[in-house]
RNA sequence: GCGCCAGUAGCUCAGCUGGAUAGAGCAUCAGCCUUCUAAGCUGAGGGCCAUUGGUUCGAAUCCAAUCUGGCGUGCCA
């Protein structure tokens, strides 16, 4: 945590000492208990092997010689093991809270990122089928990580990348093809092994026969075969688009794999790696020498029937995303897809391009659970919940919430019962709940006899309720809160802190009334009301969540 | 076997670039609505931070080993 304020007072101290330290390793936390103050450093401490002494003989030559504003400051001790700890003074946060409401709608907005473009590639589903839940969390963590970086100044570019050639989707054919058969020939009609057994894929059978009646019964003839391919894929795709769409979810770029064989991205990955002699032949499939490069064992890039593994593609992919001039490129994928990473990443590099540029994110699995049995999503049984099926259910905002709620790197579960329930035990509501009390205090006094416009020279020194103190203390953090989600890649601590605002915010409301209340004390505290409504619009904004104003 | 992720309250999870008495929500129990939305607030109980060692002023946090669970370890993506 930084405060630029106890930072520049220290840093003049620690010259004035002429004490010889990194100055990145002067920090500033939150005591656990308030009784320590508002801010602490260990800064002591973390000196007295480099200068021999005692960690309270230190902070005590460091306090003595710390020059700082009283009225901001109320006082700086020494405790426990060697903590300086500080206590500001209400002025400091009244001033606080004045730069906040000053800001307006853009608080929050942070410029490390200003000028970087970045590149976030999420969902990336194949048109095989039906979006689910796993898919869901990649989405929703996606989509919340894009518009972070976006508050954190970036230039940001959403990308959707997918393939409708290979393997998978003439499985998928082969599916159709089988339903399509048992419905106009046989019931008994083989199903391929490893085919899709989905229900939507009788479904799409079904639409199958309603456009083409029995013209389609030879599956060995190539144009009938692409158009129950071409059929299957854009029904699966228009299902996957509606899905995000009713998620909010928006990208900006379709990238799809087959571009990358018709511009002939392929071959000269293909050709690079070979000149660079960490290509060979082997058993009649080309292998990439991935232990050349440290890796432990080599792969199989094109196999023996001539069709690249997903390894070339995404090679070539991830080239080409550099090559549009990136400052990072960012993956989201499930913790399933964790094989291809170290394979796709020894490629780049390979080719010359700065690892470093690339960032990819793991998420783990989601267990679908009900009143705490699983329930299952499987593509392969009949019988599945899809994400679209949730969405309906529950609506985009349980989603979008629920799914990036927890961190990236631990299971999730989602709890239908919970998301069901439109009541205090779903968190969202928490959220909005505040959002919305806020709301309505502005609507009703628009019916008082009060000039609204006093808010803007509003004196804030009546703010001094312990209620109030806090409220703003949680407010300031926003900024910093975004920073870290964005360094960290992780949405979830934007949850975490929107609930300490609507917390401090609950509080808040229930102690002190602002209706009803003397003039100068109503106006600072409608001017507080609105920097914490502010913080949650833009914090739900960032996570996709809407901010209703009446519930 | 090897790799990645996880193991913290009854349940779901924060905290993990080392700091002071380990937190939240739900569940349980006890309070608070004639005043701006009770989808709220206040309080209580609830813990061997998986286990064992190590590193040091200090370990839930770092290191090692072990145990348990998830996901990988394809000429599938």
């Amino acid at each position: 945590m930084n405060n630029s304020y106890l930072t520049s007072i220290f840093t003049n101290c620690i010259n004035k000492l002429s004490i010889d330290i990194d100055l990145t390793e002067l920090q500033f936390d939150t005591p656990k208990d308030i009784k320590h103050g508002d801010l602490s450093t260990n800064i002591a401490m973390r000196l007295t092997k480099k200068l021999k002494k005692s960690p309270h003989l230190i902070a005590q030559d460091i306090i003595d010689n710390l020059e700082y504003d009283k009225d901001l400051i109320e006082n700086i001790s020494i405790a426990g093991a060697g903590f300086i700890n500080i206590k500001f003074t209400n002025k400091y946060y009244q001033q606080e809270l004045q730069k906040i409401y000053s800001a307006g709608d853009e608080y929050g907005k942070i410029d490390i990122y200003k000028g970087k473009k970045i590149n976030v590639e999420y969902v990336s589903a194949n048109p095989t089928g039906l979006l689910h839940l796993g898919h869901g969390r990649n989405a929703a963590i996606g989509d919340t990580l894009a518009n972070i970086y976006q508050w954190c100044g970036a230039d940001v570019t959403r990308e959707y990348y997918f393939n409708n050639a290979g393997n998978q989707m003439n499985n998928l054919t082969k599916s159709i093809y089988a339903r399509y058969m048992q419905i106009i020939e046989d019931e008994n009609f083989p199903f391929p092994e490893d085919g899709y057994h989905g229900s939507y894929v009788k479904i799409i059978a079904e639409e199958l026969v309603k456009k083409y009646d029995k013209q389609l019964t030879n599956i060995e003839d190539k144009n009938t075969f692409k158009t129950i391919k071409d059929f299957g894929e854009s029904w699966c795709f228009d299902k996957i688009r509606k899905t995000l769409d009713k998620m909010n979810v928006h990208q900006d770029i379709f990238f799809n794999e087959d571009s990358l064989y018709k511009d002939g991205k392929i071959v000269d990955v293909l050709s690079e790696l070979k000149e660079k002699d960490l290509s060979y032949e082997k058993e009649g499939a080309t292998w990439f020498a991935l232990s050349k490069l440290g890796l432990e064992s080599d792969r199989v890039i094109v196999k023996s029937t001539g069709e690249p593994t997903y390894r070339l593609p995404d090679i070539a992919y991830h080239r080409e995303k550099l090559k549009r001039g990136y400052d990072l490129v960012v993956d989201l994928f499930g913790a399933d897809h964790i094989a291809t990473v170290p394979d796709v990443l020894a490629g780049v590099k390979a080719l010359g391009f700065d690892v470093n540029k690339v960032k990819v994110i793991i998420h783990q699995f989601v267990t679908l659970m009900e009143n705490g049995e699983q329930v299952k999503m499987s593509k392969r049984t009949g019988k599945s919940y899809t994400l679209d099926d949730l969405l309906d259910e529950v609506g985009a905002d349980v989603v979008r919430y629920f799914l990036i709620m927890r961190s990236v790197n631990t299971h999730l579960e989602f709890e239908l019962s919970i998301a069901r329930e439109q009541s205090d035990k779903n968190p969202v509501f928490y959220l909005q709940y505040a959002h919305a009390r806020i709301c309505s205090i502005l609507e009703k006094l628009k019916n008082e006899n009060i000039d609204l416009t006093k808010i803007k020279n509003a004196d804030l020194s009546y703010l001094n309720d312990d209620s109030e103190i806090k409220l703003i203390k949680t407010l300031i953090l926003f900024p910093q809160m975004l920073q870290i989600a964005a360094e960290k890649s992780e949405p979830h601590i934007l949850c975490e802190y929107l609930k300490d605002v609507a917390a401090a915010f609950h509080v808040f409301y229930h102690n002190c009334r602002i209706i009803g209340s003397e003039e100068n004390i109503l106006i600072s505290r409608l001017l507080l009301s609105n920097a914490a409504k502010t913080v949650l619009r833009n914090g739900m904004r960032i996570l996709g969540v809407s901010y209703p104003e009446k519930m």
